[in-house]
DNA sequence: ATATTAATTAGACTTTGTCTAATTAATAGG
DNA sequence: CCTATTAATTAGACAAAGTCTAATTAATAT
């Protein structure tokens, strides 16, 4: 399945199409949230989707924001970022691409792949199967 | 100041004058800490290390190994390995090398440097200064 | 020895995330 | 449509990693 958004903002027809083809029940608040991370490519974390979601009136719970991330993840329509330890990143693009992460100021930026290159994977051990390469830039900028 | 460790384990004496090379006063719990660390090239998180150092009796504080760990990163004893949301890893290897980790048992392998080049560092935007590169290869194994 | 400074400590606290059991919403079949 | 069944949502308890504070203890310098 490929999974290559294109067109942003994605609207309320596009996401429930897009969840639709993912095999996710498209429920209200699956729905909100997915409007909120395919407004455009970037990187949010949980907190900040359950802030959003809920600023004009509260509708969605915490432990759905937290499941319906999850769900996302495992189809693959979101890409978790690890590179703080105190919180995860959902990036909305899950197309090929290496990340800038600024220290100073817990901010993610996108590296387009034609920009960096790794080479060398090396052969990995017998039953072992990649999920994914991560090239992250650490800078500060105080 | 270069720290390229290279007979594994130090013993006391070479940990406490490793501390004094790096201008940090060697106390029982350092020492203790640092030995645990440097007995070979490892991946310890905080919590490994609390429990290691007071396996025979308890003598280090929970609030002194974090200082520690901290204290060790700041001054490029240890590196911090940020691969997966739940807990920080310590490097005692602060050699350049990448890591590959195993998302299912969560362990954390070395790759070394010569196996895998990354190329076409991108030109930062003015004031921000290159902390690190980070390259992880995750992989399932189940 | 004493004074001064630096490090350690227990335990409260914070934050991120998970879990549970009860409620509500969605879907399917008649 | 109505009803039965299943799936999703929810509040709030809980867990784990890490931070902070104020008091104590240890190290250093004179
Ligand atoms: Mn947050
Ligand atoms: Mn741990
Ligand atoms: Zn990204
Ligand atoms: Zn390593």
């Amino acid at each position: 399945m490929d999974n290559k958004q294109r067109q942003w903002p994605l609207d309320r027809r596009a996401v429930i199409k897009l969840l639709g083809d993912c095999g996710i029940q498209a429920t209200q608040q699956r729905i909100d949230i997915a409007q909120i991370l395919f407004h455009q490519p970037q990187h949010l974390s949980a907190d900040q989707i359950l802030k959003t979601v809920n600023e004009s009136r509260p509708s969605v719970s915490k432990a759905t924001v937290y499941n319906t991330l999850g769900l996302f993840a495992d189809k693959g329509l979101v890409r978790q970022v690890i590179v703080d330890p105190s919180r995860v990143f959902y990036d909305s693009n899950t197309s090929e691409h290496h990340h800038l992460y600024d220290i100073d100021h817990g901010t993610l930026t996108d590296i387009a792949p034609e920009q960096l290159t790794v080479s060398g994977m090396p052969a990995l051990p017998d039953g072992m199967v990649t999920e994914g390469i991560d090239v992250i830039i650490r800078v500060r900028s105080e």
